[in-house]
Order: structure tokens, then sequence, then C-alpha cells
RNA sequence: GGGGUUGUAGCUUAGCAUGGUUAGAGCACCCGGCUGAUAACCGGGAGGUCACCGGUCCGAAUCCGGUCAACCCCA
């Protein structure tokens, strides 16, 4: 026997087995190298990888991304797009660094940070970002990710940090990077800021004085806006009143003065004798002026007069907040809108430190008391009272934090926000509700971004400025050469703080602003920065830009997808990307977030372990793929075995049986089977639907297109099609079959290869009996003259009648292999004999006919409707009950068909006095499709030659499973003996023939056996041996 | 507090834009069957207040309004 020419493949063979096999090729050939790196195609597609930073192990969630990002790149590959930017990225910079390496020394204080010495900091940070790279690269490699991670961009370079010096300095310039303040958290003891994540440590329950504080109207003498607040401290500082315009208020009479508060709390302020004098929308009190309780400090212009806000809320308080610019950030954002200065009476420590005011030098917590005293001796207390809430403290040193402004350097985001969302316009999200939705709103609120970091481990502001305040940026090392100084080995800090010139408007030493930048402005800048532009030429605006893809977890909407956004347009002028895919997270089977702390997380190196890569993909890519998904093996499992599993085996199939036969593929035959056609207008036009899903970046929906493909392939096709491949004759027709199915799993194969990357090269190779990867190949494109949508509804009708049959022959108690003598169809529409053939061996009938709506053996049986007729025929109603039981239900169902209206014994029958059910005439059992608008009626009658047919195949059915049992091989040739009586000993007889070429028997004796296999059929004894001939 | 998404059987979900017989699958379960590729498949059964309330309409899972819950982003 030769050599086989389709490598057989065990059934039982496992996923991680299929992707050792493919991953030892891709190895020892190169594959993923060349593939990267190869220039074939006829346009570019650019692709941006987003950084992760690698101080922390890569988990589900970041598989998750890689699957879409590597199957589309795989597709537009496949599709001859050169793939360019195909790299990875590191995100190296950032709190989440410095936190680790402050844990690592058990730092927690800036203070220590730098008595220990920033450098050796930074050095510690600048190692622990790659701390997981090992397992980073292995994840990638066995995922089957291919990206270029030898040229990743390193947002820690020198060159990427110099890029966005260039951007920065750029924007200086132009006005678009200010100087302001940030409202932070703020621990007057530590004097030093907090993260939210370090505020987030410190919530605790108090109970603090909160107090109601008189506004004179500035127009009435007796007249008062009403605010509340729990931080008496700051109405030193007031320069608005907030109301909210689309809330009620009211105007309350009440002890002889008038106040404004909203009417949803009116009755919980006043107690006892009030009146509403007036009922008023916030709106009405827009740009109302007031005078302040507590008159110390000068107002700057602009202020004292009320103003909207759209965080005052009816929850506590009177609807009417305070405002003092210096002290919260909604506040500070008034004063930012109305363009006005604030008034800022308080020093880092916490402490007035204002001559004018009474309480200067006193801490501003140690100060409310007072400062309610002179409010109640002013006559502007309303009402004083404890309230509890919760509030931040410091988790180091337990102070309370004031909310207090610090100088912090601003990108000018708000002055291009009319080009974000117009250049929003032009980019197409995937899913699209996102454009509008999340995306859209953020961008027409987009604030002024807070860049500036009170940190070490980043990017340094290139800033510098004199003690004349005279600032200067620097745009590139070699500024710092031109500007007389040295340019440092490292351009972190502490090394470029150390870069001192002379300021060239008075002289004067500059020094650089000690501030770090925001680590979203490394990642947002990985467009141009990757490519070190402009200092290096392989960048440009106008081509680079946008890139065509970009995907990552829905968190980045507001994170890297917008920080890419905004800079692309301010730096450009450009949008940063084309194409936006924006996955959910992956949760843990209860729907659950994973996280360390609740110890569900899962780690991608584990999931690709106890699954193999192609699974893993296949679970990510089903269902929604914009919706967040549970992490359930048992789903992995399924999923994998429904397609992997099913074509493993048709490969299996094609391979036992194609080397039988030895078939050597050579092109794909023409065929007029129509099954044939049926299969390849299925693919092609899957083909085209897959095609139009994934250009569209719908992955999972092209992928549940191709799943049904296989489903036909494996449970239609070849369901049907098993006799043409086991048929003794080698004809042309069995090579048009295998050409056909070789045809179909090559196009299957190749379709999957960008999701299933490992299993789709495991077959390929085999399929083609090439050392070639299946990735290298170009992905299938259908042919519209193979496409024949009519054959397809057909074969849908012919699949509804055979499943129809199926359940009568259940219901009559007739198994499948029992040939019956009659089917009758009456179906909507003809189907083609050809097509009925196809099914004609699963229908086994001696005769199927297509028969007209009226030929249908039905008869009517007619019931008689009580609560129609009885109100009418009162007491006869019993005669029409008899006159329906002894007369032809069917004659009377035509009379009144016709005339709606019969008589009986002189009564008048309406139509609706008698219901008729449908019943199929002896010896028919029957049942209906009313969606594919078929009706099937099957006859029950089974003659003798029947009976001995269907004994024959029972016998036939037999002798197979013993083959099997046995273990022979497809072609061997057997022995038969049979000992039975009756029916079986008849059929062994008459059908000996059929039952020898259809069991591979030599021969067949009917003889009495004392060894042997005794069978029960339906309770007769069969005895059979078999032995290898 | 603001914005967004989601809610259909025990689980995973289709259908919803464009309203129309009895809401359709798959998994799991039970019963039966088929099987010389298949842990596949086929038939039947059980399992649904289509989150809830209201409105429009002859008719609502679908359109409109509101509520609730989960999740995400932002305060």
């Amino acid at each position: 026997m030769s050599k086989n020419i389709y490598e057989p493949v065990d059934t039982g063979i496992t996923m991680q087995d299929i992707a050792k096999d493919t991953l030892e090729f891709w190895k020892s050939n190169d594959i993923p190298e060349n593939n990267i790196n190869s220039t074939r195609g006829n346009s570019d597609f650019y692709f941006l990888e987003g950084p992760p930073t690698a101080n922390g192990r890569p988990h589900v969630g970041h598989l998750s991304t890689f699957t879409f990002k590597d199957t589309v790149l795989r597709y537009k590959y496949m599709n001859n797009y050169r793939i360019r930017r195909r790299t990875g990225g590191w995100d190296c910079h950032g709190l989440p660094v410095e936190l680790e390496a402050e844990k690592h020394f058990g730092f927690k204080t800036k203070r220590e940070i730098e008595e220990y010495g920033i450098e050796p900091f930074n050095r510690y940070c600048r190692e622990s970002v790659f701390r997981y790279i090992e397992e980073w690269e292995e994840v990638s490699s066995l995922s089957g990710k291919w990206l270029d991670s030898k040229n990743a961009y390193v947002t820690l370079r020198n060159e990427y940090m110099e890029s966005e010096w260039w951007a920065l300095s750029s924007m200086f310039k132009s006005g678009m990077l200010y100087k302001s303040y940030k409202i932070v958290p703020y621990c007057p003891r530590c004097e030093t800021s907090l993260s939210s994540h370090e505020v987030s440590q410190g919530y605790e329950d108090i109970e603090e004085p909160a107090i109601y504080v008189k506004f004179r109207d500035a127009d009435h003498p007796r007249r008062y806006f009403l605010a509340w607040t729990t931080t008496p401290w700051t109405i030193p500082s007031n320069q608005f009143l907030v109301v909210n315009e689309k809330l009620d208020y009211d105007l309350v009479e009440y002890k002889n003065e008038e106040y404004y508060v909203a009417s949803a709390l009116t009755n919980t302020i006043f107690k006892g004798d009030f009146r509403v004098l007036d009922h008023l929308r916030g709106k009405d009190l827009l740009g109302k002026r007031y005078v302040r309780p507590i008159e110390f400090l000068e107002a700057p212009r602009g202020s004292l007069k009320v103003v909207h806000g759209s965080f005052v809320n009816i929850e506590d308080g009177t609807g009417i907040v305070h405002a003092a610019p210096a002290f919260g950030a909604d506040d500070f954002d008034i004063g930012k809108e109305e363009g006005v200065d604030m008034i800022n009476p308080v020093d880092v420590s916490g402490r007035f430190n204002s001559d004018l005011l009474p309480w200067n030098g006193l801490f501003v917590k140690e100060a409310d008391p007072k400062i309610i005293d002179y409010l109640k001796a002013n006559g502007k207390l309303f009402r004083s009272q404890k309230h509890r809430h919760t509030y931040p403290f410091c988790y180091r040193c337990h102070s309370p934090l004031l909310y207090y402004p610090l100088d912090a350097w601003y990108i000018r985001i708000s002055s291009v926000r009319d080009q974000l969302v117009s250049n929003n316009m032009k980019v197409n999200w995937v899913p699209d509700f996102l454009k509008e939705g999340r995306f859209g709103n953020f961008l027409t609120e987009a604030k002024d971004w807070a860049l500036s970091r009170n940190r070490y481990w980043g990017t340094p502001l290139p800033i510098w400025v004199c003690e004349n305040n005279h600032y200067e940026s620097i745009g590139s090392r070699e500024e710092i050469e031109a500007r007389g100084a040295t340019v440092p080995a490292d351009l972190h800090r502490p090394f470029v703080d150390s870069v001192v010139f002379q300021c060239s408007v008075c002289g004067k030493d500059m020094h650089r602003e000690p501030y770090v930048i925001d680590t979203w402005f490394d990642s947002g800048s990985a467009t141009y920065a990757a490519l070190h532009y402009p200092f290096e030429d392989s960048f440009s605006p106008d081509n680079s830009l946008p890139v065509d893809f970009i995907s990552e977890a829905v968190d980045q909407t507001r994170g890297w997808f917008y920080t890419l956004h905004a800079i692309a347009t301010v730096l450009f002028g450009e949008n940063a990307y084309k194409n936006v895919v924006s996955i959910d997270f992956i949760l843990d089977r209860y729907g659950k977030k994973m996280s360390k702390s609740k110890g569900n997380s899962v780690y991608a190196i584990d999931l690709l372990r106890q699954f193999g890569p192609d699974p893993v993909r296949l679970f990510f890519l089903t269902g929604t793929q914009w919706k967040p998904k549970n992490l359930d093996e048992k789903v992995i499992l399924d999923e994998s075995r429904k397609t992997l599993g099913t074509m493993i085996n048709v490969y299996s199939f094609f391979a036992s049986n194609a080397n039988l036969d030895e078939y050597q593929h050579n092109g794909l035959r023409h065929s007029e089977n129509p099954l044939d056609r049926w299969l390849m207008s299925r693919i092609n036009s899957t083909i085209k639907m897959v095609k139009q899903r994934m250009d569209e970046y719908y992955l999972s929906d092209a992928l549940a297109l191709v799943a049904d493909l296989v489903d036909d392939l494996s449970n239609s096709y070849l369901r049907l099609s098993r006799r043409r491949f086991w048929s003794e004759d080698t004809g042309e027709d069995k090579n048009v079959a295998y050409s056909v199915l070789w045809n179909a799993i090559d196009n299957i194969v190749r379709m999957m290869a960008p999701i299933t990357p490992f299993f789709s090269e495991f077959i390929y190779r085999r399929l083609t009996g090439k050392n070639e990867s299946v990735h290298d190949q170009y992905f299938p494109s259908f042919e519209a003259s193979l496409i024949d949508n009519d054959l397809e509804n057909e074969f849908d009708q012919a699949f509804t009648i055979l499943e129809i049959t199926r359940r009568l022959r259940q219901e009559a108690n007739i198994k499948g292999r029992q040939p019956v003598t009659e089917i009758l169809v009456s179906s909507a529409k003809p189907i083609r004999k050809e097509i009925m053939n196809a099914i004609d061996q699963e229908l086994n009938a001696r005769e199927v006919k297509f028969i007209l709506p009226e030929a249908r053996p039905l008869h009517h049986r007619a019931s008689v409707v009580f609560s129609k007729a009885a109100p009418v025929l009162k007491n006869r109603i019993n005669e029409l009950k008899a006159f329906v039981e002894e007369h032809d239900n069917d004659s009377l169902y035509e009379d009144i068909m016709k005339n709606s209206k019969i008589t009986v014994s002189g009564m008048d029958v309406l139509r609706d006095f008698l219901a008729f059910e449908e019943i199929a005439a002896e010896p028919y059992a029957h049942a209906v499709d009313s969606s594919h608008g078929v009706e099937i009626f099957l006859n029950r009658n089974i003659d003798e030659d029947l009976l001995i047919e269907g004994s024959a195949r029972e016998l036939i059915r037999r002798i197979q499973v013993m083959r099997k049992e046995m273990k022979l091989e497809y072609s061997d040739k057997i022995i038969t003996q049979i000992d039975a009586g009756g029916r079986f000993k008849e059929a062994a007889q008459k059908r000996k023939e059929s039952i020898m070429s259809e069991t591979l028997s030599k021969e067949i004796t009917i003889c009495s056996l004392d060894s042997g296999t005794m069978w029960d059929v339906d309770g007769e004894k069969v005895r059979i041996l078999i032995s290898r001939a």
C-alpha cells in the first residue's frame, strides 16, 4: 500500500497538541518572522498597538484584545494588504509604577523618596516596568499574536520622550500649553497632594457642623439666598452662588425675612410659620447679585453673582451652593468659566495667611467654630446643625484633607473642542453607539487637560523658568546644546533637572519646572513619538495619519482612544485613527469582575495552557463582541468541540477515504450534482458575507457564519454524501465529490485562519501536503456564479421535509431504516426532482409524490361549538350534536364552507357553530411545518417486500457494528454467518447480494450457530458471526 | 449627581432598525432513535410574566414615556 497522501489525524487529538505541532512548524521555518516582515501586498494597512505596562502579569483581558487585533491583522494580510507598524509597544511611566516602587522601598512620603534619591528610585522604576516581560512574550507566542516585539516602541526611551518634547514645545509656543492651578486633594501636614487612589484609602464617617448661611440679595434689604456648607472656613473666600437652572425654587417669607431655596427643600428647611411668596425656575435666578456675609477680602471683578452648575442637587442643603474657587474643583471650574481670579487666603500648611482676616494664622479647621460665631453675631447664620458624612483623611497622617489649588500645567483642549467633535465624525466606531454616545458626549464637554504631575518617574515637562518668571520650552536635545548646556545621557529626572541655561529675556538662570507629565500623554503620543517624529522621517502627518485600525477594551474610550484623538487633533489637526474597535471586559464565570483581591483573576498563560490557543481565541470572538463575557470553561470547550472538533472529523473523514482511493487533488472539478452545487453555493455565499462582516470589523458575526457553514458541511453535505465516498468504483463522480470536499475544507480553513491560526495551519498543511503556511495564502474570494439562492432555499425546504418525515416515523413507530411505501408532500413551492434525489436515501421511501393542496388525504372531523350554537339553538342543540355524529363530516365541511350556512331539521346552522379538525386519512400520518409551507403525509402501510428490505437493513447494521467492534479497516473483507428465523432468515436469503456488498462480505451462510453475537431485534433473536476473510 | 450600555428558558443567546399566526436556536436535563468520520447527529418532552409599570395601536419582545437592576466612564 502506498504512503498516505493525506496525513491521517486521530480524531481524539487535543487542541494543545495541534498548537504544539503548529508552533514547531512555525519555529523551524521562521513563519511568524517572515510573515510579519513580509512586503507582500498592494496597499498599506496601518496598525497601532496600544501599549500595556509589563510590571504586571498578562491576564485574560489582554488575551481578548490580542485576539481581536491579531485576527484583524491576519485577515488584512490575507487580503493582500501590507501591514504597517505591526510592532508592539510598552507604556513605562506613571504613578502605578511609582507606587510599586514605594511599596518595595517601604516609602510613605515623597520626602522619603527625595531623601533616598530620585536617581536610584527611578532606576528601580525603570527595571520594574519590565518585570514580567518574559511572560508577556510567552503569552504572545503561545496565543499566536504576531507582532514584531523586537522593534516595539518603548515610552521611556530618550527618542520617544524627545518627540513628546517637540510636541509640548510647539504647544507652548502656540499658547496651547499654559500654567494655572489645579484643585487637588491635599494634606496640609504632609504638604502634598494625593492621587485619587490614595484618597480612596482614607475615607471616614465623621460628624461636622453644617451651616445654613444667609447671602443677601443685593437689590433687597430683607431678601436672602440661603446656602448650606460643611466647610465654614471657605465662606470668606466665597465668590459665587450656584443654582441649577433646571431646578424649581421658592421665595419664602419667614420671620419677617425672605429666602430663596429649592422648592423641593422648602418644607424641610422651614418649620412653623412660613409663606411661599413666589415660585421660580433656577434659570430666573441666574445673574442676580448678592452681598457676602463675610467681607474682609476683596472680591475680584466679576464675582458675587448667581451662576448655574449642573452638580447642584436637592439631596441635602438648600439647592443653592456657595462656591469658593480655590477650594473645590467644581468651584474652580466656575471661576475659570467666568474668567475670574480666585481668592486664596490659605497657605500650604492649611493656615489663613491674610492680615485682613481676624482668623489669620489659624488652621482652617480650627477657625471653623470662630467663623460660625462671627456669622451668628452678624445675623448671617440661619441655622447650624451636626451633619454625618464621609470625608477624606490622609491615609498616612490622618489629617483631614483640604481641596487646595496647586500650580499645574494645562493643555488648552477646550479651544479645539469643535475640531475634536468634527474629527470624530470621520471615525468608524465599532460598536457605533460609542461615537455619539460615551465618546461623543465626552468630547462636547472636553475640559483642558491637566498635564503636570508632581512626581518623579515620567517624561519630564520641558519647560524652564527663571526667577523673573520668564518661561521657555525646549523641544529637542539639540536645543539644550544650543543653549550651552550639556544633554544628559538619560532625559529622565533627576538628570534633566540639572540642565540650567540663561534666560533669553533677562539672562538669569533658568531651571526646569519640576514636573513630569501625565503618562496618558505618553501613550497618546504613540502615533508620532513611536517613530521619533520629527527627528526621523518614517512618519509624516500627511501620509501616516490616521492609522487604519486600533482596538482596546472599552475603558480606553476616555483613556487611550481619547488621548490619541486629542493629541493628533492639537498637533496635526488630523485624526489619529480611522477604525476603532472597542470590546468589553472578560468577567469570571458568575459575571463578576476579576480582581486580584477577590482572587478570581485568570492569567493568560494558564488559560492558554489549559485549553490551547484556538479554543480560547474562538471563545473571545463568539457571541456579541462588544458585550462583557463570562469566562466559562464549559463554554470554551463547547465552542471548540462544535466548530474545531467537527472540522477535525471532516478532515479525518476526507483523509481516510481519499487515502484509500488514492485521490490526488488537482483543482476543483465542475459538478452537476445538486448537493455539490448546494455546498458550493453555501461556501461562496458564506465567503461573501464573512468578508462583508470582517471588513466592517464585526468579527463575531463573521465567525458565526463560518460556524454555520461547518455545521452544514458536516451534518448535511457529508451525511448525505457518505455513500458516494464509500462506493466501490473510483469513477469520475467520486473524484468530483473529493474535489468539492477538498475545496470546502480549504476554503473553511482559510476563512478560519485569522481566528484559529494554529488549528487552520494544522489542517491546511495536511490537506495540501505542502510545507507552506496557510497564513501566507490569500483569503478566499467568492465566485458569484456559484451562488444560487434558489437552490439554497430549495434545499432548506428539502431538509425540512426530512425533518418532518423523521418526526412522523417516530410517531408511527417506524424506524429510519425501514423503507416505507409512499410519502406525499404538499408544499408551497415545488422542489426539483434532483434535489429530492439528494435526500432520497434518508427519506427511505419507495415513492415520494408531490400533491396539490386539494389532493391531500385529509378528513374533517366536526364538533359543535357550544358557546356559539347553544344561545341560538337552545334546547335543540343536542339534535345538532347527534346530526354531526351521524353524518359524513367531510361533506358537512364542504357544504358549510361553500354556503356558510346549512339547514339541519329546519335549524339554521352557521359556520361558526361548528369547529373542524383536520385528520389524515388512513393509512397516513401527517404533519406540517408552517414556516416553510411544507406538509407531509407518510403512508404507514408496510408491505411484505418492504418488511424484508427493512429486515435486511437491520442485519446490515448489526454486521457493521460488529465490524467496528473488531476494529476492521474500511476495506477489510469478511465472511458472515447468520442464524435467524422468520423475516430475518427470509431477508438474509432474498437480499443476500446487497447485504454482502454493504458489509464487504465475501460470503454469507445461513446456518445454526452456537457462537457469535446474539442480537435482539424488535423482540426477535438473531445470531451473527463474522470473521476476517 | 451626569453620561453610556445591557436586561429574552437553569446557562449562552437569535429576533428588535422596518410591530403581525403559537418568541427561535444551542448547551445542560428526561424519553426515544440513528450511526462503517463525529464526545457528532435526529425526533420528542420539560423549561419563557421577552426586567417592571404605563402609553400608542385592531395587534408590542419590537415603537414611545417612566421605573428597577447590573456593568462601564465621569463627578
